[in-house]
DNA sequence: GATGAATGAGATTTCATTCAT
DNA sequence: AATGAATGAAATCTCATTCAT
């Protein structure tokens, strides 16, 4: 999945797609184990919720035993930790695929983003369950969020500050704030695909979301007044 | 907006703050303890999540019993559905007091959402919470957030067209994604502000929200092609 | 019912059919809404049994409030205890209503009895229901019951004794025993009626139990060995 | 029959008294703390009936764990269709043992289960409880026991007609009307023991309920008018 | 490495009862 | 007389975790 991201920003979001073939050391084994907890996991909290999902119910979905996931995991905490950190790495992986115009990259990052959402729901889902459990004050999942909200606003921020260091990017815009701004538009909108996917139009609104983008960012020409889009 | 509280949208973002008081009637009674539990039942949800809050707890919290929310409301699905319908009772009050000039009451409205977010985090935390709640597939949560979305964004979509009737907001976009980007913005920056209170700028986060919605809804002057801001 | 006994023991056991007319002093009010709790509570136990009967769904059922089982009554047990009462008037009033020839009075019952339940399932599952919670060691109905079922005995040993004196029932059978076998020829064969009421032929096993008590009973003729039937 | 304890069919109503050794495997710790279980739960009925026993106090009678019926059985309604299938099999063993000449053996049959019940009233009560708990209208082991008493009448129908093929039993007694009264005489006059173990001669009822089958199936003979007994 | 038997805390829900209205 | 708000005990069931196999 990551090892061709120069293609293009949305082959990123790919399904992985390998093929569960019985592996022959134990390492091997193990990793296999583990991978096919965490997906089970993924899939469950995408349908039920992250409390609603037992580690009983993740060990069988996965084809194994009740107890695989305490012997692997040793904890249901430690087992989240894990499917949030992999749940995120579509975004991470298409976020550090950007290259090129910073001000296209980032117009393309949102139709990446969204149209990850659209084709991906269940992997989606499981990624917005378990973000928004991380929102209760006292959640355990917080810190993980926390830290990874932070690290994907950091990248788009260099973007901008980029675009704005080759004249790309209106410099009267905050670097940070326009960030905050577009990770919460991507998530936002996201998130309502999610909630009701029969009543949004996907195009309509990943359209809407680039014109924001562009139309906030576009230098503006002093002759041609016109923003293209 | 948030600098005149006469208004009532703005109000509707004021804390409750009613006395308990012991009241006479049966009807009172029966008000005064739906309410109580209403309210601590927010508090624990944005402080622990909805499935660690406990009936029993929000009926402690509430200084009553602990049965008294079956009592009430019969189950705690059902006081989930009720809290989060008050919970919404803000955005709602705010969208349908946006009155003039169709492109600055979305303006406003993006400055006083997260504005409340900003000085009510308790509260915005239980309505996120829920929100957060709803999002996987079999949540029995997903239907109040589906219809009250769909609400909130053809509040919007109107204000949209209206604008563009007026030729005060472009004709080249779509009132329908626009409510849908606009909406998801408001909620992922809101839900950020929560997530990592400390590491986002509030008024970096929201003056580029603004800038998003200006920018991309102003209609181009012929004259003078510096968008205003 | 119980005032007109003579002209068939079956007509002991049609239904009261008493109009519900608002009576005027308090005493009949009084009297008319615990006869209204009693006949409620016997419908809910026949449906659901004893233990999944609450007070306030008798109440509700009664078309009064939750409250009034614990006003009239004062607690589930005593309630229970009088529906308990009342559901034994229909056998206690046929079996006091037995008038001619022993032997005949018996068959008469039999029949009297099975299709009392034959055309009052509801009532007699009530009976049936309650008699069965009478049933373990530590029940508070089984004195209730203890009582009742040792006087519906004494009262057919006498019949049995009477035959004996007059002749009509042979000596050679000990009255007790033939009441205890009548008697619980009377209840097991009813409670299969009511277990599977499709699968029993009432008619086939009413006769069967006739033929049982006839031919157990009657003075063997001395030239005509051909027992009537 | 019960002066004969080797034959299977009074062997079925001995105590099963395996003591409780810790096992090796895990299917024999698990078949063993389900038998436990059932065990409990059958002493525990009897004692207090159907409702009033709670699924943790069967895990403590068993000397386990509150929690074990629910891991074992997934449920109180499975944990009871258990016990009742078991508590039905003294009664199916015995009746499944009949041989020889039919009159006889349903004369036997009615001695032996009686007999049974004398014996061993917890069991019994068990039976007789579970039963009870069976005849309102929605109770959830209704199935069960009318199954139950299904297969029993259809057994004793068979002996009923195999007799009239024989010349044995009369033939003008209808099989299924003979199988639903002797059922019900058993479980009727039963009942009445545990109700009232006091007041009953079980001796006297026992010989009545002999002399109701034996004289109505008894062919009459035409020379010797008496009827034996 | 993997299983699953067993535990016991804790969740939701039901409900008899008390008592103020 | 009647209502129903409120309580708190107790029920069933779920489930993370421990541990013997």
């Amino acid at each position: 999945m990551s090892s061709t991201p120069r293609t293009s920003a949305t082959s990123a979001f790919e399904p992985a797609g390998q093929a569960k073939t019985p592996p022959r050391t134990k390492q091997e084994r193990r990793d296999q184990a583990e991978q096919s907890l965490v997906e089970a996991a993924s899939r469950l909290v995408a349908r039920r919720g992250v409390d609603q999902t037992s580690v009983a119910d993740v060990g069988t979905e996965a084809g194994y035993s009740r107890g695989l996931v305490n012997h692997h995991f040793g904890s249901k905490v430690a087992l989240l930790q894990r499917v949030a950190r992999e749940s995120q790495r579509s975004l991470v992986d298409v976020v550090e695929a950007l290259t090129g115009d910073p001000l296209e990259s980032l117009v393309v990052l949102i139709r990446s983003y969204l149209t990850w959402i659209d084709r991906n729901p269940a992997e989606a889902r499981a990624f917005f369950a378990l973000w928004g459990a991380a929102l209760p004050e006292e959640s355990v999942l917080r810190e993980v969020f926390a830290e990874f909200d932070s690290r994907i606003r950091t990248q788009i921020e260099e973007y901008v500050r980029a675009g704005q260091e080759h004249g790309i990017i209106r410099i009267d815009v905050e670097p940070a704030g326009v960030a905050a701004a577009i990770t919460g538009m991507l998530r936002g909108t996201g998130a309502q695909l999610l909630v009701a996917p029969g009543q949004i139009d996907f195009e309509a609104a990943c359209t809407a979301c680039e014109q924001f983008v562009r139309r906030a960012l576009t230098v503006p020409g002093p002759s041609s007044p016109r923003v293209r889009d």
